[in-house]
DNA sequence: TTAAACTGTAACCAGATAGTAATCCAATCC
DNA sequence: GGATTGGATTACTATCTGGTTACAGTTTAA
């Protein structure tokens, strides 16, 4: 679920917006002053900010220029909700980082249609890849199970990340040589037998009870995809 | 350079797009009609795409529709210029794929600071970016740690700026080649792990025991993300 | 003009990783 | 039951990778 970090003083617009957000399925927190507002953001680490400019105790500009100073918030998409509608307060919000400049009044269901475009374009390619507790980044090459970290190393991963892609599907020996070693590959399929096993122990509360990675007697191996769906089920 | 294609009917308008864009340092490839605007983008291969919804022959939202269902071109940023604006009209505009919506008449430099957020990779307008006692300013070009002044030379700076800039994401040797040295190197990709030593050394407490830069073995190296939340959490 | 700083390369080393072969064990088939 | 097949596991070594140092060619600054 996406979580929405919502800046604005307005009691009536702020429980507005958190309304129909929430009816939308994201997950709102919020603040009505600006103080704090940059902390509240490294604590929730949240996937789109909405941003007042005007704000009694501080300036939205400034907010987002320290939003955008840290870079565990730069790439958090920001959108600017304000009544100043000059064109130099447009131009310089949106040289200052935002992504996106909203003027009031504006139509609820306008607002959220452009949230959504931003969750659209940043989401388009898959980029963690998540079974029950596993969880693989492909962006920054980790391996957390139960959220800790596991060393895996370059094979481990990359055979790890091909099997999550496509669970379900069962791969030979074969298949997986050229997938996760390549095409010009010099080695023997019983490889993958080794490498299955050291993941299996990386990955596998009980390696002799795997949950995650089936292996299918004389075809070769998969990713088990009913860990999805049970786990799935459960949330 | 980046390209745009501007599909817009009326030659006034169309023209001085095309100048300020242009005057702006974007190649513009435009149409004043719509049919084969499709097949104009197929073939240009555009960054971007500024397109009129009122088309005298067509009308935009197929055309915007039509973008979107060509694999190749799914993922160019699609911009609507339009008088219509109806609350509708915007919102069925950006569910049909559009990534902004720009209603006529506008400022020209709202429209060029809309263009180049979305060529903006969400940090550029960065100014100073900090990891805990970590603090690089792009304008002066200057390192501090612990508040006292680094002496980064011109590459160091550019390689430590640009994995500043996306904490977390893990890039080959072959990337930062191509990022911090330019396409047109010719140089070992081990420069890079000179480089990385040289980084350490200055940035580092313990370089045996890098906080900021990660190796990634088989990979490639990154910007420590959870630098942040280590040092949130001590703070 | 000279010295200092910067850049890129080559080479070395230690430790991690990859792949193989041999052995062990469980399932399957007769 | 016994043989056979295929997967699991172990042990071992050659190779690779990354960290590091030293050095030479360039550029910059004094």
């Amino acid at each position: 679920m996406k979580k929405i970090v919502l800046i604005e003083d307005d009691a009536d617009l702020f429980s507005l917006l958190k309304y129909n957000l929430e009816k939308e399925g994201f997950a709102l927190v919020g603040s009505q002053t600006g103080r704090g507002a940059i902390d509240l953001c490294r604590r929730e680490k949240p996937d789109l900010i909405l941003l007042d400019i005007m704000l009694p105790d501080s300036d939205g500009l400034d907010i987002c220029k320290g939003i955008r100073s840290h870079p565990e918030l730069v790439s958090i998409p920001v959108i600017f909700l304000t009544a100043r509608a000059s064109e130099t307060d447009r131009i310089l919000g949106l040289e200052l980082g935002a992504n996106d400049y909203i003027v009031k009044p504006f139509f609820v269901r306008e607002l959220i249609a452009r949230v959504k475009v931003h969750f659209r374009s940043s989401q388009s390619a898959v980029k963690v890849l998540k079974a029950g507790d596993l969880e693989l980044d492909r962006t920054s090459c980790r391996v957390k199970l139960y959220n800790s970290d596991l060393q895996l190393t370059a094979t481990e991963f990359r055979l790890l990340e091909f099997l999550m892609t496509r669970p379900g599907v069962v791969f030979s020996r074969e298949q997986l040589l050229d997938a996760v070693w390549g095409h010009d590959r010099a080695v023997t399929d019983r490889t993958v037998d080794v490498y299955i096993l050291r993941l299996r122990q990386k990955i596998e509360a009980d390696a002799t009870a795997p949950i995650f990675i089936r292996s299918v007697r004389g075809f070769g191996y998969s990713f088990n995809e009913s860990v999805f769906t049970t786990l799935a089920a459960i949330a």
